[in-house]
DNA sequence: AAGTGCTATATTGTCGACAATAGAAACCAT
DNA sequence: ATGGTTTCTATTGTCGACAATATAGCACTT
């Protein structure tokens, strides 16, 4: 249950192809974050031409997976502390915007839709807490995000940043103990959105992925955090 | 007194170039809104090869200023009203976060310097409106932006969003008469600001951004949207 | 005349070769 | 030995030609 079920990302030239599969593989860590790569390797790896690779190459960077300098190359970005902080930032602010915009433009046949999902979870969220860790999790905020009706919204935050987060996400092995919780904050998020509150949807959302955010943090970075500050 | 005094856009291959030189002429309206770009038409008319022509609409993609269709080519992004309108919630939603961080991370130095770029402002305001509107907001927003001091954050902002936005106000001539209101609101963000108050800062941000965007719409769009909805 | 299938053509996608550049290695001078 | 300079090499940037595809126009059928 990834991101395709709603973004058709349907490859139909070769680049395409070679696009997904380079981002996966990033994403997924099977390309080490922060190492070089190669066009010529790259093209002899997955057996297409160079001018395939480069175009690869290009959107990757477009979704800041990769950084490229001219007549040098591209290196695949590296996982920081400092970057995942911002990327929470960018996201409590444009996923708040989501929220309050899914207040107002979400139907009310797509809030009963989203409230039966939560619904659904509530009595197997404990033996089944790992799938509602992700593929729930990110069920839940897809649909908001959608929900806002926002282009420009939609296009920054399923193509440009999910992918990184997912990157972080997954090479962290980030899972937290806090999937009961996420749900009921969900549960509330989904409410203020019914009751077309958009002031207070912006609002619990920000603060759930702020919880998300220190919750990483205590997990994964305490020591590195406070060995630097 | 554009971007590149922040973002330095060194140019230093041709597809830089034909790509800086494309989006200009995308911005300024010389390439129409919502038309064709053929390539092999571009390619002689730049006087480079289609690789090259390509590369740029690729970035051009990137920065959500063309769209790109397989085996079809890419078209200007057309200007609507309702996508000016999106365009100023993520606007809103992105420049109140840079606000908030520029209150915890600007230097006390960064923000004697801004305080006294505005104030060389107000006794020219009246004079010198119109550069006041242009060159001196966006120098506002900019400094705002780079002190929130999150990568993330400005590359969506300076490089993503602001050449759109900057293309609305160019071909629809958005001029509003509010240079004397801008240039209190500015004041007062960066009061907040230098009060180290996050929370005012976002929200007169977004309130002064809510106003430009009223503005806008009072002024272009006014028939459109009343006959509209 | 309207709709359907086919063909032709123009456009984009892909490829391999060549040019230009940055970084490494070797060389020289002090 | 070290600093600077030069050469060399590996990699990226650019090009023109060819392949694949979508669209428009034509022919054909009913």
């Amino acid at each position: 249950m990834t991101q395709s079920n709603y973004i058709t990302e349907t490859a139909v030239t070769t680049s395409d192809k070679t696009f997904l599969c380079l981002r996966d593989d990033i994403v997924e860590g099977r390309i080490t974050a922060g190492s070089k790569l190669s066009e010529a390797e790259l093209a002899q790896q997955y057996e297409v031409s160079r001018a395939v690779i480069r175009e690869a190459i290009n959107r990757l960077e477009a979704c800041h997976l990769v950084e490229r300098k001219a007549h040098v190359g591209a290196r695949v970005v590296a996982l920081t502390p400092e970057g995942l902080l911002q990327l929470y930032q960018v996201r409590e602010s444009l996923e708040g915007m989501a929220a309050r915009l899914a207040a107002v433009h979400m139907t009310d046949a797509e809030i009963d839709d989203l409230k039966q999902l939560l619904n659904s979870y509530v009595p197997t969220v404990e033996q089944a807490s790992t799938y509602y860790q992700e593929a729930g999790d990110d069920d839940f905020h897809y649909r908001i995000i959608l929900g806002s009706k926002n282009n420009h919204l939609i296009h920054l935050l399923l193509n440009d940043i999910y992918h990184l987060i997912r990157m972080y996400r997954v090479q962290l092995g980030m899972a937290g103990p806090r999937v009961n919780q996420a749900l009921s904050e969900h549960i509330n998020i989904v409410q203020a959105i019914a009751n077309r509150d958009a002031e207070l949807a912006e609002m619990l959302m920000r603060r759930h992925i702020q919880y998300t955010k220190n919750d990483v943090y205590e997990n994964e970075f305490k020591t590195e955090l406070t060995s630097q500050h």
